[in-house]
DNA sequence: GAAGAATGTGAGTGAATGCTCACCTTCTCA
DNA sequence: TGAGAAGGTGAGCATTCACTCACATTCTTC
């Protein structure tokens, strides 16, 4: 395993490294992880496979790239939600959150279905449970304004819930959107006001 | 592609067969797919390779057996559920349904998950649709003597709901059992009793 | 117990794939 | 404008892996 060149210094560079991921994740869309070949990556990049080795050390480290920039991405949201959540009513405020997670999954259902499965083959896990801890936590800030006795383990289940029905949705092409959001709700509003 | 030998006349061969699936079971629940080669497959059930290509035409359709052999296992265990439940008040039909489920997730909840992301690649989506679509029509019957009004959107939620609970309690190694089937209660009830 | 059917064996083959390296092109800046 | 740095190339090497085939062993049946 060779280094990879330094970062990038010029604008080409950056854009040669956004084109192999953005490659990465639509072959990952249309074909799964069996298609994923390297060169396969390089040919659909536009590139040759000597590039893409100068940015990334190996097969892995892209899909790697691919999964941690998809989760800071998730988390950000989440975070702005709950920021501008302050003044709403708690129902809202727990709407929103769901949103926030309907949309990230709905932006890219296909790529995010074919990334989910691939943490554990790369050995992410422990990165995994850290970022799962802390969707919970700013969940658990959320449902406490509607239930303040709820728990880590609510609020797991609450995004455990939501992901069920949004993975569900995914895989059987339904077009998510609103109607999709409003059984999230239901789900997750019922799942909170039972004893 | 060859032509794998007739079925089974001798009780050694079934043994053999078995014990493939056996070995290719145990590999995916260690290591994922990653792992499963088919001379490692071969070598973990203490057969030669050549006897692995007596049984299966290729290293798919040991997977595909595998998935097929625990979908009719699931499909049974519901029927077998909702027929005792006859007499029993809907609550208890339908924690009886999850119950089920829930047992046949947890019986080997790492195999069950490592084997979920592999029908796209297998092509065995249309055999997914339909054992979904038999598991929705088992538990709409169910859900329906709470909620008469119930259609297959809903029967298609309880599932996912109780999907992605157990799922994640099985990714985090959630031990199960009668907690986590409270759980799945709640969410469940909560969800058929929202307006 | 002999013959043939059923079952088992594993070195070897070909194709696919991750990755390297010697070399080429483009950019930057004095 | 030219020299060195940054960025790009792709044939080919090494390895892994699915799968074959010629042969060996075990079972059944008369």
């Amino acid at each position: 395993m060779h280094k990879p060149r330094k970062t990038a210094r010029q604008s080409r560079s950056r854009a040669t490294q956004e084109a192999i991921l953005e490659a990465a994740a639509r072959i990952l869309e249309s074909g799964g992880v069996a298609q994923l070949t390297t060169n396969a990556i390089a040919a659909r990049a536009g590139v040759s496979i000597g590039s893409l080795y100068q940015y990334f050390p190996n097969k892995e480290a892209i899909l790697a790239t691919l999964i941690r920039d998809k989760r800071r991405d998730l988390l950000d949201r989440m975070r702005d939600t709950l920021a501008q959540s302050d003044s709403q009513p708690a129902e809202q405020a727990i709407t929103g959150m769901i949103d926030a997670g309907l949309m990230h999954q709905y932006s890219r259902p296909a790529l995010a279905l074919a990334l989910e499965p691939l943490d554990h083959w790369l050995m992410l896990e422990t990165e995994t449970d850290e970022v799962s801890a802390q969707i919970a936590a700013l969940v658990l800030v959320t449902i406490r304004r509607l239930r303040p006795e709820a728990g880590p383990q609510q609020a797991q289940d609450v995004v455990a819930i939501c992901k069920g029905l949004i993975d569900a949705a995914a895989r059987s092409g339904d077009p998510g959107g609103p109607p999709l959001a409003d059984r999230c709700r239901r789900a997750v509003l019922g799942y909170l006001r039972q004893d």
